[in-house]
RNA sequence: GCACCCAUAGUUUAAUGGAUAGAGCAUAGGUCUUCGGAACCUAUUGUGAGGGUUCGAAUCCUUCUGGGUGCGCCA
């Protein structure tokens, strides 16, 4: 229920306030001390003329007929504070969250489309911790835009087109010995560029095995495709078990057929200038560099690729929005094609948004870099989490049925929840010892609490029609408050692109049930008060897994 | 040189311009008549510096400091 509207619009009924400045003022209260949600009236004194004080006193006096919901008001040093009647709030609120159940995605489809462009990974490169970000925070905005009801067209835009891929099929015609795997790929990757440096005929080679690639020779092209597929076949084992997926994985080579007709759709719209040989688009009114569309000697450049590509998704999918979650190192460039876009003339540009997340870096050694090999694979990050959550399970639970695929969800859900419980632009220094971190604000804490839940209902159960009259004190009320910013938040988390914003809310969700859990009995002798505390532990259960579905982690009822 | 981003406790971090800046980890104590101790409670320490706007600033503007990223033929 939307308390703010309800009581905004009774305010407004009163005819004290001017409507228009009202609107917009009313807030919950962070303090449950100051209600529930309160009135500040600063704003309004200006144009009333009259003092914070006064105008909170001129309303409290007015409203001699509260909602039925509303116990009392108060005015407070400028502020109108309103206090709910906690046992119909508790009605009303643990009603939605139990209606809405654990079912995930039961918002009615709103008919919209959005694409959401993450992960992208490359060809013969290792999937490492630099990709986790992208990745979950991609997976996760899915999850909570298809939960909202739009539907979601996930895409993996493939790094399967370079030069980079002439210096791979060098090397592995030079070196390269029979069955290829991700770790054989890499090291002739390495091996390139190290013996590269003392031989430079191999750069001349890695171009004309590229230009073979571009020119559909089919040696070049048999191999090509057979190192994708190795590694599609590798990663997806990580998307399998990170629940993450795809409905396209159309990558830069997809858009090779499709570059010419931009090059000539900027020509026949005047955009393109010819500038030191290359063409670009001048960009210098707009307070941003040319934005480069062909080289000098007349090959695409990144920009190119990327503007036939919203073209393509724009005319295939027709999208309300369209999601880049790219790290922030791409700021500009996104800026350049959103402007080009804009200046080729479609509205649609300013549907196309970057999401950007901040740079991972490993403690101790720096930047990650493929070339030199300093990596983390993911692989590994999640192997070592789970198996750190074997050890733990052998140790408190030896006797928990399906302990391996508790394990999984468990190991697999520190990591993913180290990856989006901070803003994502922030820059992360990934360590073990963090990732591996079980206790206080994790993913395990929130599967823990969870587990609490189940343990709890599978001894009973809320039954018939349930009195709320009993929950009247702080910590009860508090869970009932959380309980009911849940469709806020999600919603909140989804106009921000911010995942971490529901990971946030969860975790509160969790510390104030906790918190509840320890000072009341749930099964008690009172059948009233148990049937009462049940009905809230179940609706924080249904809340709990429901926002842990939306950003990605499990929700086991025994661990 | 120019542009953009970041700066909150020892550390990781939260806070639509609103009331006493909220947590986790770490540290030191405590909770066991336990519905799951991967929990809960108590204690300690904080808005990089200076100006400005505002009734009110961690939040907006500005200068400075520190760090990061990007700036035409890579993606």
């Amino acid at each position: 229920m939307d308390y703010i509207k309800q009581i905004e619009d009774y305010i407004v009924s009163k005819g004290v306030v001017p409507e228009t400045e009202t609107r917009g003022l009313l807030v919950y209260s962070q303090d449950m001390n100051n209600g529930d949600c309160c009135l500040p009236c600063f704003k309004l004194s200006k144009s009333m003329r009259l003092a914070p004080v006064m105008i909170a006193n001129k309303l409290k006096d007015a409203m001699t007929d509260l909602p039925s919901f509303v116990e009392r008001v108060e005015s407070v040093n400028g502020y109108l504070n309103f206090y709910f009647s906690r046992t119909a709030m508790a009605q009303s609120v643990l009603d939605a969250t139990l209606d809405r159940g654990d079912k995930f995605g039961s918002k009615p489809q709103n008919g919209k489309t959005i694409c959401i462009d993450y992960s992208s990974v490359n060809i013969a490169k290792p999937f490492h911790i630099g990709h986790l970000l992208t990745t979950v925070i991609g997976g996760s905005l899915y999850r909570i835009y298809k939960y909202l009801g739009y539907n979601v067209v996930g895409i993996n835009h493939l790094g399967d087109w370079g030069t980079q891929f002439g210096k791979l099929l060098t090397a592995y015609f030079k070196w390269g010995k029979g069955e290829q795997t991700m770790d054989s790929l890499l090291e002739l990757y390495v091996r390139f560029h190290k013996e590269a440096e003392k031989d430079d005929s191999l750069n001349d080679e890695a171009r004309m095995w590229f230009k073979k690639i571009e020119t559909g020779d089919a040696t070049a092209t048999t191999v090509f495709e057979q190192f994708k597929k190795i590694t599609l076949a590798e990663v997806d084992k990580v998307y399998k078990r990170l629940g993450i997926v795809f409905d396209s994985y159309n990558g830069e080579s997809f858009y090779n057929d499709k570059l010419q007709d931009v090059v000539d759709e900027l020509k026949a719209k005047n955009l393109l200038v010819e500038s030191e040989g290359a063409m670009v688009v001048p960009l210098e009114q707009y307070g941003m560099p040319p934005c480069l569309i062909l080289k000098s000697d007349g090959a695409s450049l990144y920009a190119t690729r990327d503007l036939a590509c919203a073209e393509y998704r724009k005319k295939t999918y027709d999208f309300d929005k369209n999601l880049y979650v790219v790290a922030y190192q791409q700021n500009l460039h996104f800026k350049q094609v959103f402007k080009v876009l804009e200046l080729m003339g479609y509205k649609w540009a300013e549907d196309c948004v970057h999401v950007p997340f901040g740079m991972v870096s490993i403690e101790g050694s720096g930047a990650l870099s493929t070339r030199s090999g300093n990596v983390v694979k993911l692989i590994d990050v999640i192997d070592t989490a789970v198996e750190k959550t074997k050890a733990i399970i052998a140790e408190k639970n030896p006797d928990l049925a399906n302990s391996e695929e508790t394990a999984e969800a468990i190991g697999v859900g520190a990591v993913v929840f180290g990856a989006l419980c901070g803003s994502r632009i922030k820059d992360m220094v990934f360590s073990y010892e963090k990732a591996l971190n079980f206790d206080g604000e994790t993913g395990p804490y929130l599967q823990y609490t969870h587990a609490r839940c189940c343990s709890v209902l599978a001894k009973a159960q809320p039954t018939g029609k349930i009195d709320y009259g009993e929950l009247v004190d702080d910590d009860t009320f508090a869970l009932i408050r959380h309980l009911n910013s849940y469709d806020d938040i999600v919603k909140s988390a989804a106009d921000k692109y911010e995942p971490s914003i529901l990971t946030r809310y969860l975790i509160d969700l969790a510390q104030c049930f906790n918190k509840f859990y320890i000072g009341h009995r749930i099964i008690c002798d009172d059948k009233n008060v148990m049937n009462a505390r049940l009905a809230i532990t179940l609706a924080v259960k249904n809340t709990l897994k429901n926002g842990m579905e939306l950003i990605l982690l499990k929700a086991p009822e025994k661990m």
